[in-house]
DNA sequence: GTCTATATCCAGATAGAC
DNA sequence: GTCTATCTGGATATAGAC
């Protein structure tokens, strides 16, 4: 008989954070297909059967991953947005916080490949796949209006400023996904070659 | 007794050929891991048993994919250079060329995604990787390359030319993955935003 | 809620006939 | 060289004990 279903209820939330956490780490390096639930059950401690008992299967704890990781993007880039600065510093935090996240190690980064595998290969379940679809372009959005604002007090070149917003997360993805690659060999470029992109002068 | 070697060996190259370009498809499109020998034995129309006598396994029909990918980039790479033109009209030509080989449905798309996922995901042969790591490079010491000679003439600005190079696989890669990505919801930023990043005037 | 044990299924790989 | 049939291993998912 459960004297005390709050105390229990939080184990119960402690679990299903230590299995996502471990999840997340494990479709991010390895994908999806090839991460195994033993694989989850070794890296938490928890038995194999258990993580069913908090996930009918690793498609459901993708999705709730895929969920949470657009939402904090999405919640930062609106965030971002409603600072009380100028466009063009708002754009230089902006790829100063999306460059710093790429330590391979961290959280971000392995969101951002997670995000990148679902959105790209056929054996991602199609819910991830929409969520990704129909959410990601927030972030577009707010960086669209930034330019925006930007072009107005002429601080942001006059392209167009949708297509900027795209070669924006472009770079920012590329670089990611080069960094990963090349590790050692890899070099940051200069964030001023970057901000040079979209900015009249830095 | 085999009265034709030749037409025979030809028949044997033409079957490589095919569980290739069929492999090929399907790992970039849903993974190594996710890709049964069944799916290649469908493809292809070649029985399941016959695909091991061409190949001892699917990781090795990876191997011989990423060493050809790695190859052809190269080559066209140090074709590139060679041209009887200015380094300008060589980074002209290099985005030209590369964004053009955007279409989901190409092969070089398919190539893009498949050397991508290999040197990413721990999931693949180690010997893949090793290739992308220690040819790789080739491509960035070709642009590195142009864009000093660029320099010395004066077409492209003064910044340090590897980063720029990591800059420009970085925008074109994360460009290739963008599209993919947002499939209809993409549109191509203009080539000019790209090429203002190098070029002093366009 | 949590574990161990097990049933089920399916992909990888092989053997053997033609 | 090519196919069909089969073995084997391993991963998912469930059952049942504690």
């Amino acid at each position: 008989m459960p004297r005390n279903k709050e105390a229990n209820q939080k184990v119960k939330d402690e679990r299903r954070e230590q299995i996502l956490a471990a999840a997340l780490e494990l479709f991010a390096k390895r994908g999806l297909v090839a991460t195994r639930i033993s694989d989850i059950s070794v890296k938490t401690g928890i038995s194999q059967g258990l993580i069913y008992h908090y996930f009918k299967s690793k498609e459901e704890a993708l999705i709730w991953l895929i969920r949470n990781a657009i939402d904090k993007m999405n919640t930062a880039a609106l965030e971002l947005e409603k600072l009380p600065v100028s466009a063009k510093e708002k754009i230089i935090l902006a790829v100063d916080g999306l460059l710093s996240g790429f330590d391979m190690k961290t959280e971000t980064a392995s969101y951002y490949f997670l995000i990148t595998q679902t959105a790209l290969s056929d054996s991602y379940p199609d819910e991830a796949k929409e969520i990704i679809l129909s959410q990601n372009n927030v972030k577009y959005h707010v960086i669209t209006r930034i330019l925006i604002q930007g072009q107005k007090d002429g601080t942001v070149r006059k392209n167009d400023a949708s297509e900027m917003a795209i070669l924006f997360f472009s770079v920012i993805n590329g670089l990611a996904m080069n960094k990963a690659i090349n590790g050692t060999g890899f070099k940051m470029p200069d964030k001023r070659i970057i901000l040079n992109m979209f900015l009249n002068k830095i």
